[in-house]
DNA sequence: GTACGAGTAGACCGATCGGTTTACTCGATA
DNA sequence: TATCGAGTAAACCGATCGGTCTACTCGTAC
């Protein structure tokens, strides 16, 4: 009787307040320490729950790292598009003439991205890319966490196209791949810390992409 | 009394054949599966060999994670230097000037980076970059594998440094840290299944960069 | 006033984890 | 002939894995 499991996941606010603890630890455990590496009764007990809780509200382990992953591209996706927003607005285009403002201010949004990007990496990211990572852990393609990790990239590319078509550069499907590269790039070195100033270095290589695909701007 | 356990882990060709048989077997469930997903016995049974001598010649999994990790750095080394040193003697300099064959020798073989680089990813990395995975599940610093991880990608910008030096590049290091940045990218990309070419994608970007630094060639 | 959702506390399950141990076999070397 | 390194076979260790279960306590909403 009692509780039953819920099949679907919770969708992200409509969270318990045990559930919300329960995310909360694992976000920060799962990305932190790996997925494989931590387990479910480490969670609850850092969400001060009990595993009762956990699997009422979640199911499995497995969908509860899609839980994660799922948030975590939330948060990713609202960042990023604030970021870019902030710069589009705060763009000085006085000596643009009004033909190409729009075109300008989508080439200052291309490179807010990485601006967005590189502040990202310092605050959340320090071990790099969590769908990257993740996606190292999950080499079963059912996975739920798998779909998410790929709508994710998916997004990312077409956020970047529709800025790209916006910016009027010359084919704008390729510039955006090459700067989806570059993106990740930046990513998986940001991590490694190998180099001194990754992103800085993928956006002065997106800075003459740009160029050469004729779009104006910095 | 009998077998004492060896504190360093083997060299690599010195290996017993019971060894032999579980450092193949741990490449290909550690690349394939996860290191984390993967136990000692699955890779002893797999080995056809018992967990004694897994210990008897590793000494703990850690090191046979490290051990795993310098292999494959080592078969990487061999594969990208063989590549690029047969590029660079195929090549057809016939109507370079004798004063610039050097160089234009040392662009062929930036650019066969790449394409031993594509070649690689086909072969033996369709789940992506072997190190970058491995950093993501092991986020402990102490780890001996980390060292592994971090020698690698140094010996690469190491390597392309030296390149870029002998192509006569006009800032060869930072050149070759855009270089870094791209092959990272391109094998992010390339585990991912999200951009088609990502290889082909990065080595275009590549040929800017090297034409905007005053490489001459292809 | 009662039914229900969210929660705690904690025992329990079989399987697997990394790692150790004892006892024995085999082939080569000295 | 004696020794030794490499190996097999298999039991064993405590800890942890993901997951289930019973029993009970709240607070709220009908």
């Amino acid at each position: 009787m009692s509780s039953e499991v819920t099949g679907a996941p919770p969708t992200g606010d409509a969270l318990t307040p045990g559930a919300r603890r329960v995310l909360d630890a694992a976000a920060e455990l799962f990305y932190g320490r790996g997925i494989n590496a931590v387990g479910v009764d480490l969670i609850a007990k850092q969400a001060g729950v009990t595993k009762k809780t956990l699997y009422d509200r979640f199911g499995s382990k497995e969908a509860l790292v899609a839980a994660y992953l799922r948030e975590r591209d939330e948060r990713w996706r609202r960042w990023l598009t604030a970021r870019v927003n902030e710069a589009a607005e705060a763009a000085d285009l006085a000596e643009v003439g009004a033909p190409e403002q729009e075109a300008a201010r989508a080439a200052v949004r291309v490179l807010a991205t990485f601006d967005a990007l590189e502040r990202w990496m310092r605050r959340e990211n320090p071990r790099g890319c969590g769908f990257v990572n993740a996606a190292a852990e999950l080499p079963d393609a059912a996975h739920p966490g798998r779909q998410v990790i790929a709508d994710q990239k998916r997004w990312l590319r077409g956020y970047l196209r529709e800025l790209c078509h916006a910016a009027s550069a010359s084919d704008p499907d390729t510039l955006a791949d090459e700067l989806v590269l570059l993106h990740e790039g930046a990513m998986v070195l940001s991590g490694l810390a190998i180099v001194d100033a990754p992103v800085r270095l993928a956006r002065d290589v997106a800075v003459r992409a740009l160029a050469q695909r004729g779009v104006v701007g910095t």
